[in-house]
DNA sequence: ACCTGAACACCGTTCAAGT
DNA sequence: ACCTGAACACCGTTCAAGT
């Protein structure tokens, strides 16, 4: 009859365990019933305190959050700099599409935070956001740069980010379970589609932008 | 001192009119806040009924804003089927991809809701519902076509697709906001790159999945 | 110093009671 | 027949009061 839960007796922790804590208990409930399902009052349930105290550790539920998107795509970071390399530059720009998507597949709810989140109103991202995906985008760029030799810099950097979007739209479609509805053909079939259609139109046209030359 | 609102004072309403009355006022909340901005109470602050008004015309809130959604994709059906045709098949590809972009810019906020509205856990999306969504897919089907001659209708729709989920990816972070973190380039730019670079991929590769023929 | 838990201003949804 | 509004089970966040 007494209320025990799993969850480890109320007990002393520093600061830095609290937080801790508190960003596990988060990101498991973001894990199981994706950002609708978390709550600042079901993460302190769970961790056996008050809710008045993730107040204590953060300012608000958007710290909670911000921080951990900032620790998912550190993970995604580091999760693409171990690829093993690939002598064919079509096979890195593939092998780093199916990378991303794997990572993304492997926690669609945590990943999907990533896009549902929206700052109250007002609220900027902070800067150290907008540079991680910045850092992820150079990856691509650094991936497709070999495939674009004599292009500028600026059509590079376009079609990086043109690819980046559009990876984007069928892994978000897909880990959002949109995409069933509309094909039978699996994110990663697209996404492969994607990238070899669109190396080829750049190898047809190469140096677009250079014409006047 | 009296609590009198710009809203029409309390009157008799017809179920018919009082349907309309809130997918009014539901759809001008989510257009001046998103998503997170509507609630059940707000709406029947703003036409002068109680809450409980609401749930003698809808079953519950998915249900208000499934309507809509299915308005919304009705008349982006019709924006896009009021294209002046273009005679090279190129430019009609290019018409539908901006057309569809000035649509979901036209209202941002409204046009997030289709990918942030998640129904309850368990509840499937009507059938209706990836009806649509397909009926719009062979717009752009119907508009590669021409440029995939002798290709298996199988790569049609893959490409079509493909292209679809890309612009997806494309608008839904620029209206988003999420693009400007990460690019100088306009939406409408990144948008004409990818289709005019696809499209190039597929004339310079074409009937790939025919080869052995 | 740290944590609580009541308080405030909100939700979605239901349903007995009023007109 | 239609609508209300109190009730129930929730939110995020604050802050005086307790240990």
């Amino acid at each position: 009859m007494c209320s025990d839960h799993t969850v480890p007796r109320r007990a002393k922790h520093t600061h830095e365990e609290l937080r801790e804590i508190i960003l596990k208990a988060a990101t498991e409930l973001i894990e199981e019933k994706g950002l609708e399902g978390l709550s600042a009052r079901e993460v302190a349930r769970r961790i056996n305190y008050s809710p008045g105290t993730l107040y204590n550790v953060f300012k608000d539920r958007d710290e909670i959050l911000l921080t951990i998107e900032s620790r998912l795509l550190d993970s995604l970071e580091t999760y693409l700099s171990h690829l093993p390399p690939s002598d064919a530059a079509r096979g890195q720009v593939i092998a780093l599409a199916n990378a991303y998507l794997q990572f993304t597949h492997a926690n669609p709810n945590l990943w999907n935070l990533l896009f549902e989140h929206q700052l109250g109103r007002g609220r900027a991202a902070p800067a150290w956001y907008t540079e991680k995906i910045q850092a992820l985008m150079q990856k691509i760029e650094a991936a497709i740069a070999p495939l674009m030799q004599g292009r500028s810099q600026g059509d590079i950097e376009r079609a990086g980010r043109v690819l980046w979007a559009s990876l984007h739209g069928i892994t978000s479609l897909s880990t959002a379970n949109r995409l069933s509805n509309v094909t039978g053909d699996s994110a990663q079939v697209l996404i492969e589609n994607l990238i070899a259609t669109y190396l080829d139109g750049l190898e047809a046209k190469p140096s677009e932008a250079n014409r006047w030359a």
